[in-house]
DNA sequence: GTTCTTGCAAAATATTTGCAAGACG
DNA sequence: CGTCTTGCAAATATTTTGCAAGAAC
């Protein structure tokens, strides 16, 4: 994606494109997998972890990101692959590999919908599987 | 419980039955909603937080207390419900407001499961909805 | 007496905020 | 100018470990 139509795209989400921002989202465009702050931090040496902090806070505001918990002691960020604000259409399932350490997205496997009690309103959802990865499950 | 069931019921986890495991157990016994360590402090105020961090360390890798991500910046603890060792099969829905940062454990709603690609050894699961809960949908 | 458990203190890790300087318009 | 953004430093929050004293057997 070329600077323009990103800096478009970022603005069509509420976001101005400022220099830091347009690095961040192509950090994240690069990672082949959601990614924490301190991961964004070692490829953006440039930028201070505050700063990137803010932005993820931003982007996460205005559904550019999802955020993680993948049971790591760290956030995972990873961009939204859907154009839609509704955060809850491109769910997939992530792998939190116990051993590696690393989270991987299941692309291929959305999250099975459930029957929500009456009464809460859902706004995100996250399904993790924990355990081995194929890599790591070799190995043992 | 009494404390002579509980105690064999530690035992059958392979877990030594001291005190302060008993103090702890029942702690997450009363507590209606999955609790973080802090929350466990609280109640129990004769213990120190290093020790009951040892005691869910403990219990974890047992089988007797799930840990939860949530998104809140803590973990959260709860008991396991099924007697099995594979702490696959009691799993169900958890709900995290995001106003009143409490989790909520759907009991009824299972997590729906998934056809995990080739290669990956799935050890746990975790399903977590989040937004509103009843009573703060009702007070926004 | 040897091993396991506990409590205190402190280390380690992550996240989040205050604030002043700078960029932008 | 006035507002938004950034970087540095530091606060906060939480989890985790070191170590010596104590309990259990």
């Amino acid at each position: 994606m070329d600077n323009t139509r990103l800096e478009r795209m970022l603005i069509n989400k509420g976001v101005k494109p400022t220099s830091n921002r347009i690095l961040v989202y192509k950090a994240l465009m690069n990672a082949p997998r959601p990614v924490s702050l301190a991961d964004i931090e070692c490829s953006l040496e440039s930028l201070d972890k505050a700063s990137i902090f803010r932005v993820l806070e931003l982007f996460a505001a205005n559904d550019i990101v999802h955020v993680l918990e993948d049971g790591s002691r760290s956030l995972k960020y990873e961009l939204c692959h859907s154009d839609s604000h509704h955060t809850v259409d491109d769910r997939h399932v992530h792998f939190y590999c116990e051993r590696c350490m690393q989270t991987f997205c299941l692309e291929d496997v959305s999250v099975p919908p459930i029957d929500t009690p009456a009464g809460f309103i859902t706004r995100s959802v996250n399904y993790m599987l924990k355990g081995l990865c194929p890599d790591c499950a070799g190995k043992e």
